[in-house]
DNA sequence: ATTACTGAAACCAGATTGGTTACAGAGGCT
DNA sequence: AGCCTCTGTAACCAATCTGGTTTCAGTAAT
C-alpha cells in the first residue's frame, strides 16, 4: 500500500485553491485541517515546491499555488510526492539466477506489462484536477457566512489578515 | 513502491506452467531460479495456495497449478499477494479535522478518483495471463536439448524424477 | 524407518512511515 | 535596531514492513 503523503498533498493543494488570496495559509493552518504535526505538512510541501506546484514564504503571505488549479492533475501530485528516485510503482526482485532460462529473463519479460499497468493508473490520475476536487466542497464564502464558522473560528487563527 | 512479492509470485507461476508435469517442483528449485531463500518462496506460495491458484504437497509430486495458466491473470496474482486486509492501493490520512470543511470531507471526495485509478491498474493487469508470459520464454524441451543445459544441470537437482 | 519436503515459528537487519522536538535563519513589522 | 512569525532542517523516535535466515515439527512417499 502506498503512503498517505499523496492524499495529504492533495488536501494541501485543495486548501490553497479553496481559500481566497487574502488568507495567509501556513503549515500550521493546514496541519489543523489534516490533523497532524506542522512539520509533516512542511515536509510534503517541500516536495510540492521542488516540483514547482507551490511557492512558500518565510513569513508574510503564506503559501500560494504556482499553477492554475485546473492545470494541476492528481498525477502531477502523485509524481511529486510518491515517486522514488527509481521512478517505479512495482519493485522487481534483483539478482535472479542468470543461468536459469526463466530467472535470467523474468524482469525483462515483466517490464512491459507492469509499465502498461502503471500507465493505466497514471492516465486515470491525469484526468482529475485539483480544481475538479475543490468544486466538491462548500465555497469558502458560504463557509464564512455559515453558522458553523463562528464555532470553529479559532481553528483558523490566521484566516483573516 | 510495492513489494517484490508480486513479481516473485509471477515467476513461481511461470515456472509451474513452464515445466512439464513430470518435473518435481520444490520451493528449493524455485528459490534457485529467483536466487533467494526457499522459505521466501514458501511464504509467497502460501498466499497463492490460500487463493486457490496452486496446490503443494509435503513431499512427492511438488507443486502444481490449480487453474489453466490462460485463466490466471496478473490481477489474480496481484490480488493474492499484494492486497492487504484493508484491500486498497492508496492509503488515506485518518482522523482529519471534522470541524474543517475540507478535512471533514476530503476522504469522501478522494475515494472515487482513487478507486477509478486503482480500477484502471487492475483492468490492465487483468488483460495479461501467466500463459501469455510463459510464451515469452524458450520452451522447456528446447532448453533441455540446448548446450546450456548440461552446464547448469546441477542447478535443477530435482528436475528429472 | 528413512528420506524429502512443507509449513510455521522465531528472530534479524534495514528501510520506510508518521510523528515529535528543537533550532537556525529568512523576512516582515514597529 | 529589535521583535515576531513562520519556514526549512536536522535529529530522534516507535511502529511497521520487507527480505532473509535458522530451526524444527509434521507429513507423505519409498
Amino acid at each position: 500500500m502506498l503512503s498517505s503523503r499523496f492524499p495529504v498533498a492533495v488536501q494541501i493543494l485543495i486548501i490553497l485553491d479553496w481559500c481566497p488570496d487574502n488568507v495567509k495559509i501556513t503549515s500550521e493552518l493546514i496541519s489543523t485541517s489534516v490533523n497532524t504535526n506542522p512539520v509533516i505538512i512542511r515536509r510534503i510541501m517541500a516536495y510540492l515546491k521542488k516540483h514547482q506546484l507551490i511557492a512558500t514564504a518565510s513569513s508574510s503571505e503564506g503559501a500560494k499555488l504556482l499553477k492554475s488549479p485546473e492545470d494541476i492533475s492528481l498525477l502531477d501530485v502523485y509524481n511529486a510526492v510518491e515517486l522514488t528516485e527509481e521512478n517505479q510503482l512495482f519493485a522487481l526482485h534483483e539478482n535472479t539466477n542468470p543461468h536459469c532460462p526463466i530467472g535470467s529473463r523474468i524482469n525483462e519479460v515483466l517490464t512491459l506489462p507492469l509499465y502498461e499497468a502503471r500507465l493505466a493508473l497514471e492516465d486515470s490520475l491525469a484526468r482529475i484536477s485539483i480544481a475538479d476536487l475543490t468544486d466538491e466542497f462548500i465555497a469558502f464564502g458560504d463557509f464564512v457566512n455559515s453558522a458553523d464558522y463562528k464555532a470553529i473560528e479559532k481553528l483558523f487563527p490566521t484566516l483573516q489578515n
